[in-house]
DNA sequence: TTTTGAGTTGTTCGA
DNA sequence: GTCGAACAACTCAAA
């Protein structure tokens, strides 16, 4: 009789198109689910609030879906290596499989517990569930890998597209006894005091959920995602990185569908199509980078940028956190953050850009922020985007491209509609006025209620004279390397 | 090895 | 109001 297969659970918490699943239940053995809660061991980027609140609803998820299957998931804590080891003795499981993480600190983990778990004569599989090709296996033909969107998402599309996706297996055998589980509750990943409310009213976590919005998008949205997905007020994107982030939905399974729909429809829809599908292929580029390049997520991947004169200014920094900048597109953006874990994108580039340049506070305080609150936060995405509005990333913008808050607001929320949602004490606002509030007549503050400086704040930094003092900074960098470069 | 073409997402200024 | 140019070189990837 085969032994039973312990299956660990991460960042793949799905059945369908889940290969180390899929392989274990081909073995024929009882099969075991497990999730093994060690925040200890992803340091310094252990999940943040939002996601561990996400985390608690898909585990939960997760056991539902596991238990109409025949299964059940096991839930343990503390140290990994030693839970596996536990689970390996009371079961008699004689192999570990799992989905890798490509993550340093995962990746490190990883290879010593495999290392270790081999010695102890046990059988390891694993798989890739989470990216559409393995970061070896793109790169330049030097050998090296891309640090250019365009040829990397040029080399995606003519490599061996990748493996189809797997159905779901429709019974996993279970053991004759099932070892012990702690409570979900235990783990302690719901926030106390309880501020989720606002993260319950907009998010249904696990692979239901995240399979109805993506059907939803791909039935009727994706055709025109090119022109929609930079309008904040619009039901434009997928909202589905949190789901990817969790492996509640597979990338291969959109892939496949993309690229069919892409052939099959008319030229309309194509381009919506692929702009989608470089959105997937900027998440595979973000986990290759980190991948190649370990440090990045707390250095940046152009050393010149580590002598950059970043300010420092705790109340300005709150003041962003909070959204009391005064400019309402940077502060709806920061506050549909702290009420629902997501931001749109569109919206991220113009908060970020504010921090960075506007206030000159370093992107890594951006970054840990993001990770906190964001219930899609991801170390590879969160530090290609921010190094990317640094000017210090892979193919990042260059220094003088300064978002210009109220112009971004006109631009992608012309009626005001996303600012009077998110900043209620702006509903009142004409828009023309709402994304300048300090210019409008007196007579337009006064229907709208508005009393700046009381009511809502007045602009914490002039945008004219800090787009100076930004390009000054760079200039300031510039010059000291050229300097270096003399020496 | 050298050369060449190209690079997610902007803003401002002046004609 | 609209348009094109300037912003500033630099690095990457491929021929």
């Amino acid at each position: 009789m085969t032994k039973p297969t312990i299956v660990w659970f991460r960042q793949d918490l799905r059945l369908e198109d889940n290969p180390a699943l899929t392989a274990a239940a081909q073995r024929g053995g009882p099969v075991i689910p497990v999730y093994i809660h060690a925040p200890q061991e992803e340091a310094p980027w252990a999940p943040g609030g939002a996601t561990r609140w996400w985390l608690h609803q898909s585990l939960a998820a997760l056991g539902k879906d596991l238990r109409a299957a025949g299964s059940r998931l096991i839930l343990r804590y503390g140290d990994t290596l030693e839970a596996l080891r536990a689970l390996i003795r009371e079961t008699g499981a004689g192999a570990v499989f799992w989905n890798r993480r490509y993550e340093p600190q995962a990746v490190a983990q990883e290879s010593l517990l495999a290392a270790t778990l081999l010695d102890e004569e046990n059988e390891i599989h694993t798989f890739n569930s989470s990216l559409l090709f393995e970061p070896w296996d793109v790169l330049t033909k030097e050998g090296n890998p891309y640090r250019v969107f365009t040829p990397f998402w040029r080399a995606c599309l003519h490599a061996d597209s990748p493996a189809e996706p797997l159905s779901s297996p429709s019974r996993l055998t279970p053991p004759s006894r099932w070892p012990k589980s702690v409570k979900l509750t235990d783990l302690e990943l719901e926030p106390r005091p309880d501020w989720a409310a606002g993260l319950r009213e907009t998010w249904q976590p696990g692979a239901a959920g995240a399979m109805s919005r993506w059907q939803a998008f791909f039935e009727d949205r994706v055709g025109r995602y090119d022109r929609d997905r930079n309008r904040p007020d619009r039901d434009g994107v997928s909202a589905l990185s949190p789901y990817l982030h969790h492996g509640e939905i597979s990338p291969r399974l959109m892939w496949h569908a993309l690229l069919q729909r892409r052939t099959t429809r008319k030229a309309a829809s194509a381009r919506g199509v692929e702009t989608y599908m470089q959105q997937l292929v900027w998440r595979e580029f973000a986990h290759h980078l980190l991948y190649h390049f370990p440090h990045t997520s707390d250095e940046p991947l152009r050393p010149e940028f580590g002598s950059f004169p970043w300010q420092e200014d705790e109340g300005q920094l709150h003041a962003w956190q909070k959204g009391r900048t005064g400019y309402p597109i940077v502060d709806a953006g920061m506050r549909q953050l702290w009420v629902t874990g997501w931001m749109h994108n569109r919206i991220r580039m113009v908060v970020a850009s504010f921090l960075v340049k506007d206030l000159l506070l370093p992107w890594q305080a951006g970054a840990r922020w993001f990770w906190d609150t964001l219930v899609d936060a991801d170390l590879a995405n969160n530090t290609l985007g921010w190094q990317w509005t640094a000017g210090c990333g892979a193919d990042a913008a260059p220094y003088f491209r300064i978002f210009n808050p109220v112009t971004q607001g006109e631009r992608f929320d012309p009626h005001g509609g996303y600012v009077r949602r998110w900043v209620p004490e702006l509903s009142g606002f004409p828009g023309r006025w709402i994304h300048k509030p300090w210019q409008a007549p007196s007579g337009v503050l006064n229907d709208a209620q508005v009393v700046l400086g009381e009511s809502y704040p007045r602009p914490i930094v002039d945008h004219a004279e800090a787009r100076g003092k930004a390009l000054a900074a760079f200039n300031q960098l510039k010059s000291a390397r050229a300097a270096n470069l003399r020496r």
